[in-house]
RNA sequence: GGGCCCGUAGUCUAGCCUGGGAGGACGCCGCCCUUACACGGCGGAGGUCCGGGGUUCAAAUCCCCGCGGGCCCA
């Protein structure tokens, strides 16, 4: 009985070999046609933003569905896991501005500086996505790498489509209005990108004299560099300090223009004075105001983030040079009442962090509003893991309060297709099907279809999509809508998005209204949502806090079977979680006692699979019994997208129970050295162990696909992972009292180790001249137990007298004593 | 300032809905280089169940008031 596995240790080297075995049989890469009576499973997944290297806590989000794509594939369906970058939007404009000293808005004013910079763009792109590709193959994903990223004609096509539908269905509409300006992006944000930052700022009391009677008011403002664009004052109506004001006159200092003072509900007579100054626009509810009131905007802020020529002495100045210049020519004049230090919340970038201003902007919008109970509606029949992230969706669709404006200044998105006839005004929209670029391509009329202009007079449009509008639509691109019907048909209806709760009001928020206009049904089945990857200590990583942890070196040391077992267990789906190389290491442990359990087991022959308890001895049925219940337990678990558990219920049914108990139980008989066992409770020994064994494999290979492989292949001869999930052996009654049984001899076990540990034995050595009666029902396993234990065993309900009770229900007899 | 969610040993968690023993894992400590594995085996310590109050014979569990973190809104 020589074992086939001789190698004492798991060696990292073998994962790579492995990862080019895969690629070479292909065994992840789905049937090109899904032959019928297969279910697929889409998979959704995060196209990253190709901007830099992923860090331990990104790279574990990607390993984790991972585990969920290989998950289903040993329940049968036939999975959809693509991998594609996100190559659209502005983070790669600001660092290829960064990097090659340019300005993108310059460069772009000719078609051939648009293209340059466009290519800029791609060349940097390209090598970002190198890096994260290697990183996901090493630690073994089994996702189709699509080299069609969201900057593909492919995406692209599919993006213009979508807008074209929704345009000519009325959805989406042009229009002058407010909107929330990024003075750095130089663009429009939506809602959903806004972010608020407490900071400390400064209360500007100032003094505002009547018109038309004695008397001045005092107003409190943090934002006294808009007093050119102040329309009127306002305070509470039920605010009796006020009351004599209503219809009255103020006189904006400076600037001398008149203000009617007016009454509101929605000032606040604690904050300041109680009086408010309405300018276009200090906020949302100035924006309010304006429209609600009627009042004519007076717009004072720039797109550039300076003031207009209408501020007068503080005009080309930036907002915050601005409020302070203001501030002291009011001081001079006499108008600053006071200062005061005040903590505020001010809404900034999402993405670099800039305070918002608010201008007005022609732009595209999406209608929303009128979908939001629609959009509730919707998500109320999707599948949450876990259920209570599902409140953020909803709290997010009550409170949006304007439609999506989804067109952008930029240059590297998906080009709005639409031209604009320049002698009747007519928007025009062209057919969808093919990837239009409006700024540099002909139009696709010989003349205005509206009007009859020429060609000549049919401007092509220069903006690009706010890339929410694209990524929104990626489970649309994986099941292939609009380009694969039959295939579409049958892929959409088992989707599952799997994203970080952070982008819950920005990516699944988006993906399920567009979904649902487009296809009128909920963009998932189901949405699994992880929590936030933390550094060791439970901070965000952050390259300002220098404490990102590459990926890199943790798999070189520890593997990446290692690193996947962190990912499992690191936290329970959908809480934060933190890095900790202990887990790492834990893992790497787990690898090494699979490999050498793998090791014992390779010495004894395996047979065929087990279709039933036949020919087991009572013993081996027990433990089969016990490893459906884990088993059973981890397929549950899984199948609710939760890979903490399974790794939790597997990590413990290979250790503590197969390793500990049952193999020390029966390797003796296994090996039968002294031929004193018959041969057929030594081929039950076998085939025990090998049932249990591969069925661990099976169960552990979506979380260790590495380490399971290379075993199932030397002992069994083919890949672990076009294997099925196992079926239970046991049920009911049978596998309770069969459990039970098992129970009593791990029980009995630990009180041997015990005993055995306080005479300061080694559990090893025989207890020659001593006697353990064990009760009746352990009678099946007296003989492994004696032999595992080096102690005569003996069944019996009634010790003799003299024997000393070992625990709950066993005696020992010592020598001498009887 | 208002609403929602979360809060159990150093870390990750079970238990909470349907009150009664605080359980598991990692890490830690001690002993043991026992022939699959010292990347191992056996044993052990460690908790104001975020704080306070209430209901109850009895509260991690139910109720109220706080605190801390997150999300949304002012």
């Amino acid at each position: 009985m020589k074992p086939i596995i001789e190698e004492k240790r798991w060696n990292i080297e073998w994962e790579r070999e492995l990862i080019e075995v895969w690629e070479k049989e292909g065994i992840y890469k789905p049937p090109s046609d899904v032959p019928e009576g297969k279910d697929i499973v889409v998979i959704d997944t995060p196209p990253p933003y190709a901007s830099g290297r992923w860090h331990v806590a990104g790279t574990a989000h990607y390993a984790q569905i991972d585990m969920v794509a290989r998950y289903l594939r040993l329940k049968g369906y036939v999975v959809i896991v693509p991998f594609y970058a996100d190559r659209n939007g502005l983070p790669v404009e600001v660092q290829v501005e960064k990097t090659y000293k340019v300005n993108a808005h310059e460069m772009a004013r000719t078609v051939e500086g648009r293209r340059k910079f466009l290519d800029l763009c791609r060349r940097f792109l390209d090598e970002a996505e190198r890096e994260i590709v290697s990183i996901w193959k090493r630690i073994g994903c089994s996702f189709d790498y699509w080299t069609k990223g969201t900057d593909s004609k492919d995406y692209r096509v599919l993006t213009q489509r979508s807008f074209i539908e929704l345009y000519k269905r009325g959805l989406i509409y042009e229009g002058e209005r407010p909107v929330r300006w990024c003075p750095r992006c130089r663009t429009t944000l939506a809602e959903a990108e806004i972010e608020r930052h407490e900071s400390e700022g400064t209360l500007y009391y100032v003094r505002f004299e009547l018109k038309d009677r004695e008397g001045y008011v005092v107003v409190a403002t943090t934002r006294p560099e808009l007093l050119a664009g102040c329309a009127a004052l306002a305070f509470n109506p039920e605010d009796e300090r006020y009351k004599e004001l209503k219809g009255g006159k103020a006189v904006a200092p400076i600037y001398g223009h008149e203000l009617p003072i007016l009454e509101h509900p929605s000032v606040d007579p604690g904050f300041g004075t109680g009086l408010m100054m309405i300018c276009s626009y200090g906020d949302e509810n100035d924006v309010r105001l304006f429209s609600e009131l009627g009042l004519k905007p007076r717009v004072v802020v720039g797109e550039d983030g300076k003031m207009l020529e209408s501020s007068g002495p503080i005009r080309g100045l930036k907002v915050e040079e601005a409020r302070v210049k203001i501030a002291e020519i009011l001081e001079k004049a006499g108008y600053l009442v006071k200062r005061e230090k005040i903590i505020h919340s001010t809404p900034v970038c999402w993405r670099c962090k800039t305070p918002l201003q608010i201008i007005h902007r022609r732009e595209l919008f999406l209608k929303q509003l009128e979908f939001r109970d629609k959009v509730k509606e919707v998500a109320s029949k999707i599948e949450f893991y876990p259920e209570m992230h599902r409140s953020k969706l909803y709290e997010w669709i009550d409170s949006i309060t304007m439609d999506w404006p989804i067109s952008r200044d930029r240059f590297y998105g998906t080009e709005i297709p639409m031209w604009t006839c320049s002698r009747c005004g007519e928007k025009l929209v062209p057919e969808p099907g093919r990837y239009y670029r409006p700024w540099e391509e002909p139009p696709p009329w010989d003349r205005c279809p509206k009007c009859g202009a020429p060609a000549s007079h049919l401007i092509g449009e220069k903006r690009v999509f706010d890339t929410w509008f694209d990524s929104s639509i990626s489970v649309l691109y994986v099941s292939r809508w609009s380009v694969d019907n039959d295939f579409f048909n049958r892929a959409f209806r088992f989707t599952i998005r799997p994203q970080g709760q952070d982008i819950i009001r920005t990516w699944l928020y988006y993906s399920l209204l567009r979904v649902y206009q487009l296809t009128g049904k909920p963009a998932f089945k189901m949405v699994r949502i992880t929590g936030m990857g933390l550094d060791p200590k439970g901070r965000p990583m952050h390259k300002s806090l220098g404490n990102i942890i590459d990926p890199e070196p943790v798999v070189e040391a520890y593997g990446a079977d290692a690193f996947r077992f962190w990912s499992a267990v690191a936290s329970k789906l959908g809480y934060d979680y933190r890095y900790d190389e202990n887990k790492v290491k834990t893992g790497r442990n787990f690898v090494t006692k699979l490999w050498n359990l793998a090791r014992l087991l390779s010495s004894f022959p395996w047979k065929k699979d087990a279709e039933s308890l036949e020919g087991f001895e009572p013993v081996d049925r027990a433990f089969i019994a016990v490893a459906d219940d884990y088993l059973e337990k981890a397929d549950r678990a899984y199948s609710a997208l939760d890979v903490y558990e399974p790794a939790h219920l597997l990590y413990e049914l290979a250790w503590d129970v197969f390793a500990s108990h049952y193999v020390e139980l029966v390797k003796e008989r296994a090996y039968n050295r002294d031929g004193g066992v018959p041969s057929s409770a030594q081929e039950s020994a076998w085939q025990a162990l090998h049932t249990v064994f591969k069925r661990v494999l099976v169960a552990l290979s979506p979380i260790m696909p590495f380490v399971t492989d290379a075993i199932f292949r030397r002992l069994y001869g083919e890949s672990v992972h076009v294997q099925r999930y196992p079926e239970p052996l046991t049920r009911g009654k049978e596998r309770e009292e069969l459990v039970s049984l098992a129970k009593s001899i791990m029980e009995l076990n630990h009180e041997i180790w015990n005993y055995k540990k306080s005479l300061g034995l080694r559990l090893s050595e025989e207890l020659r001249g001593y006697k353990v009666y064990v009760p009746e029902n352990l009678a099946v396993a007296a003989a492994d137990l004696s032999r595992m234990h080096k102690v005569y065993v003996e069944a019996s309900n009634r010790p003799p007298p003299g024997a000393r009770p070992l625990g709950s229900a066993a005696f020992i007899m010592e020598p001498g004593e009887a």
